[in-house]
DNA sequence: TTGAAAGCGTTACCAA
DNA sequence: TTGGTAACGCTTTCAA
């Protein structure tokens, strides 16, 4: 096993010092002539920088943490893959770590992402409560999605506009003569970015409209468990006649719950979910979603984060608008007078 | 901002040399005393060990490398999620690339990675052939998933068992009754893992069918094209009654297509995927699947990386069994005299 | 059991 | 423009 060629093994090929070449190859400084010396010497004996070494010494790894609350949501999971993505494009390794819905797992991985001196972080946090973000938004340039980081300021943040989206969503079930809906959230209490109980009490009252709150356990290793906590709320003489769910998993959730009581979506049940995932088309067909644009997501988080971190720019809130999918019939609220 | 303590620190606090702190804290040697008022200390400060300068000292970096071939398949996609966090688990980090389906790219990528100086290599391969592996698999250990490294015998891999996968779907088929089904394939070459037409051909042999091998671009950001290209194949006087898809992606094209002309899944047409991802269900209730137990693939990758790089164990290939997943009504083959 | 010292391969400061 | 030289913070060999 050949050893890598080193800097020092650049240097002597052309007579000049480490430091001299180190220069040249990252075009610093140095005459046209010595570029050119070095970049052929390079070339030459197969050089490649040891990014250990440089992160090291520079104390800059051209690497981003991406912290994500759970990768077994599959909007999470995708936007993972991509922001990997577009890191990548723009010469960043990304270091990924999933805290799998456990709070105190994405603290104690957040320490360990901390340590491998990435040059930022971008996180999906389940707890932007949490007092250490603040800590780590000092150190390093933070952006968080979804949720703004409560304790600290510094950090930069994409949110969504979550006003809009549930006006949307209440606009279009109302529109469609439903009166009782179910609003299935999540179990974990809603946070400033996510107002869920407040926004649904508040759409509510203005379109008039009856809600059951559906508080639902996060998408487990068992989906049996969601579908029959989920028929059992669509179930019942006064049952809700449309189901809004703050995650897709819920939706799909729902469709499965429906398929098993034997409702039609939409024409018994109109259901409508809160993430556009890629198959949204083929899991309901009546299934009707909240698209946030998860490109424009990753664009503007990967947008600041950089500007954060070569050019220094400040990192700000940033959000994101909805936009309503309808696909195929929609589905009126069934007469049932 | 406090300048984090360093193994110095430490040193300084106990009164010891920073060599002793540093076996100490890793438990290699020391007097029970000695080690206890380290640890002390170092809590005391707060010290976190530096990976990046342990990195370039040891060489090691307890990271590890994953590098797939696009990101936008959803099994690829959940299998990079799932190995992250398995590998997370293990106190291993994932340094993620994804080559977005272009070969060249994954050569570009690899290059790139193996400047990170990570432990290990877990890569699910666009090109099995190309040549890099095998200078690759001789500096550290890698694991292909879903085919062998042609050039690399030294690499490890997780493979399927394709043979008994086309023989579960084209045994259901025919039981079915079904005489002439589309095989909807990948345009890229098979490879000697995925020996496609060779096995396509077997099967058809022995089960007396008639097959149309239908070559499908990868899902793009586009699906409208995939959906116009494979309704295509399914129309004419003499269309096949059953599709068997060797990616999910593949079968949720059919299902759209499906839908696009009119027919009935699984009634007008049966509908096999090979690749069980989490919603299959939803996505065509008629849809049957061949499950590969991703838990499985990635137990067995994960489990023999490390078993390499802690223990010096040797790289291997394991085969993965595959299950028919068979959901609802199946659809036998529609009768048309 | 402990410690001194020599790396590891860069980058960055300052002098030439 | 160039080159010494000192970090960067740890691991490891070798000697005490």
């Amino acid at each position: 096993m050949p050893k890598r060629p080193t800097l020092q093994d650049v240097a002597d090929a052309v007579g000049l010092a480490p430091a001299t070449v180190s220069y040249a190859l990252r075009g610093e400084r140095g005459s046209d002539d010595t570029v050119r010396r070095v970049q052929e010497a390079a070339t030459a004996l197969g050089y490649q920088i040891n990014p250990i070494a440089s992160a090291l010494a520079s104390g800059r790894s051209r690497t981003v943490a991406v912290l994500c609350g759970s990768t077994r949501d599959l909007w999470q999971q995708s936007l993972t893959a991509d922001l990997a993505r577009a890191l990548l494009a723009q010469g960043r390794h990304s270091l990924v770590a999933d805290a799998d819905g456990h709070p105190e797992r994405e603290e104690a991985l957040l320490a360990r992402l901390r340590d491998q001196r990435p040059d930022g972080l971008m996180v999906a946090p389940l707890d932007p409560f949490a007092p250490q973000w603040e800590d780590l938004a000092r150190q390093l340039p933070v952006v968080a999605i979804g949720d703004r980081l409560a304790e600290a300021p510094s950090a930069g943040a994409v949110v969504f506009d979550n006003a809009a989206g549930f006006a949307l969503v209440f606009d279009h079930l109302a529109g469609l003569g439903h009166r009782r809906i179910a609003a299935v959230l999540p179990e974990r209490p809603s946070t400033p970015d996510r107002p869920a109980e407040r926004l649904v009490a508040r759409e509510a009252k203005r379109c008039g409209m009856v809600v059951d709150l559906v508080r639902t356990p996060p998408a487990t290793a068992d989906p049996a468990t969601m579908t029959n906590h989920l028929a059992a709320a669509l179930t019942g003489p006064d049952r809700p006649t449309a189901a809004f769910c703050l995650t897709d998993s819920f939706a799909f959730g729902v469709l499965r719950a429906a398929r098993e009581l034997g409702l039609d979506v939409p024409g018994d049940l109109s259901v409508v979910g809160f993430e556009d995932v890629e198959f949204a088309d083929l899991a309901g067909p009546g299934l009707t979603t909240v698209d946030w644009g998860r490109g424009a997501v990753v664009d503007a988080a990967v947008g600041q984060l950089l500007a954060a971190i070569d050019d220094d720019q400040p990192l700000r809130t940033i959000t994101i608008s909805p936009s309503l999918v309808v696909r195929g019939s929609t589905g009126a609220a069934p007469s049932r007078s």
